[in-house]
Order: C-alpha cells, then sequence, then structure tokens
DNA sequence: CCCTTGACTTCGG
DNA sequence: CCCGAAGCCAAGG
C-alpha cells in the first residue's frame, strides 16, 4: 500500500457522520495540495477498504461526481441521507454546512508538508 | 519509456 | 452564468 493512499484513507475514516469533504481538502490535509484527482484514485482502490466512508468525499462543488462507482446508483445519495445529508440532484444541499475540514478540524496546516 | 485516463480544481472566454 | 482548456499526480497499457 502507498503512503499516499494511506494518508487518504487516514483523513477520510475520520470523518464524522453527516459530514463531508472534498477531494482538494484532503489533499491538502496530507500535504499533496496539487493532488486532488490522485485522492479520488486512491478512494476508488478503497474498494478493499470497508471501513473507508467513501460516500463522504464529493468534489468542492458538493456535487456526488463518483456516485456512479458505487453499486447501485443512488447508494451514494442514499448513504449520505441515511447520516442526514440531504441530497438533490446528486447535489448536497447545505454543503457549507456538512462541510468538514480536515485541516481545520484536524488541527492542520495546509503550509505544512506532511513528511513522517 | 511514452501516452492515455480519471471519484479534481482553477482560470479564461 | 455556462462551456472549454490547462494543470496537477498516480496508475495502467
Amino acid at each position: 500500500m502507498s503512503d499516499f493512499f494511506e494518508r487518504v484513507y487516514a483523513v477520510v475514516v475520520q470523518i464524522p457522520e453527516g459530514r463531508v469533504t472534498s477531494y482538494g481538502a484532503i489533499a491538502r490535509a496530507i500535504g499533496a495540495p496539487g493532488s486532488a484527482r490522485t485522492v479520488g484514485y486512491a478512494m476508488n482502490a478503497s474498494h478493499n477498504n470497508p471501513e473507508i466512508p467513501a460516500h463522504r468525499v464529493v468534489n468542492r462543488n458538493g456535487l456526488l461526481t463518483g456516485k456512479h462507482h458505487f453499486e447501485g446508483t443512488r447508494l451514494m445519495q442514499q448513504l449520505l441521507e441515511n447520516e442526514g445529508v440531504k441530497v438533490v440532484d446528486d447535489q448536497i444541499q447545505n454543503f457549507s454546512q456538512h462541510f468538514w475540514d480536515p485541516i481545520s478540524e484536524l488541527g492542520l496546516d495546509e503550509t505544512l508538508n506532511t513528511k513522517e
């Protein structure tokens, strides 16, 4: 397992229920602000990690861009609504309100290069 | 080793 | 405001 993937998972698994975040936010949280796409790629590989709440990760618009990658077509939306997140037309309502910033919540800093 | 693709993001027209 | 292009990183062919 690449360290990059574990970085992503380490953040995603810490996302509280009813909260969501964006790929870019995670990317910054792990010290890779330009690897937002790679974060999504890591999520694709997270299928081997059932403990990874990938449904809580959306793009910065709060749009369920990755719902197509789930089993069903509405599974991702169903999971989110089950946690109290209202979703309409693949768009999270009150996204800013449900948004969970790992950098802020975890006390991280985007300027800090994650190097352990 | 080079090219293509992708669950993204941002800038420009 | 909507559409298109570029930048970015990693993996697969």
